[in-house]
DNA sequence: TCGCTATTGCGACAACAGTCGCATCAAGTG
DNA sequence: CACTTGATGCGACTGTTGTCGCAATAGCGA
């Protein structure tokens, strides 16, 4: 085992079994959590342009071959890391109205794809995706399931009374995220306090009028 | 000249001319509009993933180090496709009201992303942009013209009363087509009609009530 | 403790991307 | 028509990416 030792930086807690493989044992364990905390590492450090199978074999200390065997390239290590984060359990903030959740909903968005680590990877990912239909599908299974989760301040909005029955979820959170999406990855422009504040109003209003209600 | 003629498949309309450079002759221009045809055919056919200067090289019948020299990569010839798409004039369909001029906005969205062969070079746009700072740069100026020409059916709203004086017409925009963006490369879900009918009508009701006027 | 075998380490290898110096060519000029 | 010069063609070269066969190692069960 020749190579430079893993230079941990951040978010040093890696889940250290990987249960259903044949053999779970000490140290393909040992391998995987030194190669995605690498790969977490120069994500947050480089980027994903510069993500390299090669650098980080020589960063966490597993051979290069190793890794091209066990997750097949770069596309393959950012998907095990989005993966990886999906694990993390993740919970909406809860402010008391569903305008103040949707809002805060948006800076978590905007907050979660541009400070490290996990910005790093959340915006690999998207990049990623569009080369790699694995990476594609690790997004999609990640999005959903955060559309799950931020659900609820739709569903508590409903019990208050805020919105109608029936309302989607799903597309109430859309509605109020998009907008930070766009602005991040496709107009490229700036992301100001006051769009979040617009977006959560404009999706908070038409929710309340029943405008996410599939039927009427 | 060795090497494989250009195989043109669609929009063989290429401008010819190169203004600006110090020596803009015939053969020069001739070359210009082979590697960005040949640029458009691949992307075309394989995507930008699959994008390589020496596959350009080889369609368009122009040196490899040519291309290198004068466009620096395969991210230059995303960029510089991007600016030819730009130049081509884009505008609005007006159908005489903002619900359904805001809902044809989003199908065009939905349609110059998926469709060839504009739909591989605006993706390929999205997808370069997180490698390539000039494609980034590139691909934000085509969407502030893209934001500038669609303000039209905003004024034209205006005008007719359906929506307040000094409503923004680029936050209405973005309102509109957010959503296609977001479930094209962010949730990479399947995007709907129903999905951009509710994307327009969420968008036209804030808009006549006034929610994307900046001060009040 | 011992043997089986999946996994890994290792280095050589092929394929590819990108660069460089130089000879040649053609567009613009008088 | 000749001359100048910027652009191009050409091929060789370097560094990097990804693959392969084989020997050694270390889990895991007996």
């Amino acid at each position: 085992m020749t190579g430079v030792a893993s230079k941990c930086n951040y978010s040093c807690v890696m889940t250290p079994d990987t249960p259903g493989t044949a053999r779970p044992g000490g140290r393909t364990a040992r391998n995987t959590a030194a190669v995605l905390q690498a790969t977490l590492d120069e994500l947050g450090e480089h980027g994903y342009a510069a993500l390299t199978v090669e650098r980080v074999a020589a960063r966490s200390g597993v051979h290069k071959a190793t890794v091209y065997r066990r997750w097949g390239g770069a596309d393959g290590l950012v998907a095990a890391a989005l993966e990886w984060s999906a694990s993390r359990t993740w919970e909406p903030e809860r402010t008391g109205s569903l305008y103040t959740d949707l809002l805060a909903l948006a800076r978590a968005v905007l907050h979660g794809f541009t400070e490290a680590p996990e910005g790093a990877v959340s915006a690999a990912s998207v990049a990623a995706a569009f080369a790699s239909p694995r990476v594609a599908e690790a997004l999609r299974v990640f999005m959903v399931d955060r559309h799950e989760r931020a659900a609820v301040v739709v569903a508590e909005a409903a019990a208050r009374g805020e919105v109608p029955e029936g309302t989607d979820p799903a597309q109430v959170v859309r509605s109020a995220i998009a907008p930070v999406y766009y602005r991040l990855f496709v107009s490229r422009e700036p992301v100001a306090p006051a769009d979040l504040r617009l977006a959560a109003r404009v999706t908070a209003d038409a929710a309340a009028r029943g405008a996410f209600v599939p039927g009427g």
